[in-house]
DNA sequence: GTCCAGGGCCTAC
DNA sequence: GTAGGCCATGGA
């Protein structure tokens, strides 16, 4: 099988197991992005408790956290662990928007997408995870993102290798996969959903609804 | 009590 | 260029 098959094939096998994931779990591009910022190395249910605290203080959208202050934020966010950090990078995100977009998420996303990519990029506290993230599920941009877990399956799947960095993984799945935002968005949410419930750190489980596919395709996981 | 979650930055070699 | 420390909550 080739790469093209196979990546198609274990994606067919989770969206049949898991059921489509209707990512991301936000109700406008302002919670996606600030969202994709809080979730940095912490669960999501860490992530819920900050976003229904902002929304409390409405502070949840980014023209609201423009217009506050770190010493605001940093208790309501207080769950997503690295608080004061993550305080300061919502903050640093909204300058650049409102700096080189008059604010305005949509006008955001008219730039071109490599060009955009190396913006965000440039702001401290977004690095390449979170700007595809904001990228892919605000922007409905084709862009594959590359997390932990994609990293761990995949290269215990032997398709990957470890040591590869964001780009030779994301260069990956984007040659192996047809450029469909809608596959990407979901693709990533399967893999999150694998991940958080068969695929910690130790090794995989029984119960690994890939584990019948590696047997069928003579994969290892 | 210990481990580890949907990272990224900074510093030292 | 890269390994290692830092940030510093909450659930299992």
């Amino acid at each position: 099988m080739s790469n093209f098959q196979i990546l198609t094939s274990i994606y067919k096998t989770l969206l049949k197991t898991f059921g489509h994931q209707n990512w991301w779990p936000a109700e406008t591009a302002d919670e996606i992005i600030i969202g994709a910022i809080l979730t940095q190395n912490v669960s999501w249910n860490n992530v819920e408790k900050a976003i229904i605290n902002l929304k409390q203080y409405n502070l949840c959208t980014l023209e609201q956290i423009h217009h506050s202050n770190i010493d605001e934020i940093a208790p309501l966010i207080r769950s997503t662990l690295y608080f004061n950090r993550k305080a300061k990078k919502l903050q640093n995100f909204t300058e650049f928007l409102f700096t080189y977009y008059n604010g305005d998420v949509c006008k955001m996303f008219q730039t071109e997408i490599r060009t955009l990519r190396k913006q965000l990029l440039q702001i401290n506290g977004i690095g390449e995870e979170t700007a595809d993230s904001i990228l892919l599920y605000a922007g409905a941009k084709p862009v594959f993102v590359i997390d932990a877990y994609t990293k761990r399956i995949f290269t215990r799947l032997g398709l990957t290798r470890q040591n590869w960095n964001y780009a030779e993984y994301q260069k990956f799945f984007m040659k192996n996969l047809p450029e469909d935002i809608e596959l990407f968005n979901d693709y990533h949410a399967q893999i999150v959903y694998l991940g958080k419930h068969f695929c910690k750190r130790k090794p995989l489980c029984d119960e690994c609804p890939l584990n019948s596919f590696c047997e069928r395709n003579k994969l290892s996981i």
